[in-house]
DNA sequence: AAGTGGTCTAGACCACAAC
DNA sequence: TTGTGGTCTAGACCACTTG
């Protein structure tokens, strides 16, 4: 591991457990016995990770209060794990796992041709036997990726399945938010009346190449969970 | 301006006009007549503007397809401008301006004590007469900070007021997203029917040292506008 | 074998803030 | 005046990919 990246986690430590480190380029230099470009590397992984700030001529200093909270919505798949985290013993139900090739929507997502299968499901997540989302993704991915209903319940994330064997990782992320009223499909996945307002997300990841590789549509219900984005 | 911004932004520009610029560091070292350190220092923007990624020994790429279009949503305060570009030309209606102290809730996200006042007002914007967002906006300011009604409406921002008179800026912003059936107060602001589905969204704005200085809320009518975050 | 980006050293000068 | 972070130079070695 690069020295910048020890520096930076030896600090990130620190700095979560309250410790307010010397924090100056120099300073940090001797500490840590070696020049000004790993130091410097490692204070711009502490700034994007949002836990310090530095001012030209001032110096670099801890960010107020640290968000502790790691919310879901943003990350990928995250919600099983969310609300494992917070106890709430969710039950993921995924079906119609199969290949095949999808609508026209997602298909110009993915830019695919017309006849491009790839991998779909669909996942329900309850808590307490209430249903709480409802979604359906299309993943590009190897013909021999095919990975059984278990294995996705149990993981709670396709996409990091992917990354496991194949190596794929995804980098950027869009989504698209807006409420409407659940139509008769949703209202029955997800047990609510037609009409009752739900939440709806869906999202298209791409690699860091800008290639896109998986697209998801999310339904929620409405007040059950919020969804939470941080820029 | 500093060598590497000139560098970014030259490349930057060649790459939206889709010329693919020799992208090697040596190559740029030499055509720009400088050390490595600006050279890098230019190719990190660039991957950071999202136009750009680099694989180690293999090269530095322009991205797949660049994402033109930029949403509003994440933007603050951008709906106004953002409709505009459109040529849909929205009304900003701004009432109830005033310094006040805010309720529990809102004092708790802006760690105000129980008598701060803030300044605080509600924006509704129209499209052709129909309106399709309310919002109600907390702003932690200087006393003296007090703008009209016109300037609010005609800037579509007050954050922008402030940044532009005070210096004052913000970096992080948490989002937090849910629908909900409208009650009373939202359906007769928007024009809708009590129990119809709109689309909640609190937003936190903090400083970069991580002090939460803006507290919005907005409610959107259902389907009208979607809200787009990247990540 | 040649070329790439990632890392690191050892210097230097600058604008700016604080004392 | 001193110390800070921002910028830049001129070198070096490395792991890895590609021909």
């Amino acid at each position: 591991m690069p020295l910048h990246r020890q520096i930076q986690q030896i600090l990130a430590e620190e700095l979560r457990a309250g410790q307010a480190p010397v924090m100056t380029e120099v300073a940090l230099m001797e500490r840590f016995n070696v020049s000004r470009a790993p130091v410097r590397q490692a204070l711009a992984g502490l700034v994007s990770e949002g836990l310090v700030y530095r001012e030209r001529a001032k110096g670099t200093f801890p960010v107020d209060r640290v968000n502790v909270e790691r919310p879901a919505g943003v990350q990928f798949g995250g919600l099983v794990g969310y609300l494992t985290e917070r106890g709430l013993d969710p039950e993921s139900t995924v079906r119609d796992l199969r290949r095949a090739v999808p609508p026209a929507e997602v298909r110009e997502a993915l830019r695919l041709g017309p006849d491009e299968e790839v991998l779909s499901f669909a996942r329900r997540v309850s808590v307490k036997g209430q249903p709480v989302s409802y979604s359906r993704i299309w993943i590009v991915s190897p013909e021999e990726f095919l990975p059984t209903v278990e294995e996705l319940e149990s993981s709670g994330s396709a996409v990091e399945l992917l990354e496991q064997r194949y190596g794929i990782s995804y980098q950027r992320s869009e989504h698209h938010v807006w409420a409407k009223p659940a139509d008769e499909d949703e209202a029955s996945a997800l047990k609510v009346e037609v009409g009752d307002p739900v939440l709806v997300i869906e999202t298209t990841v791409s690699s860091r190449e800008g290639k896109p590789g998986v697209w998801r549509r999310v339904v929620d219900r409405a007040e059950q969970f919020k969804h939470v984005f941080t820029s």
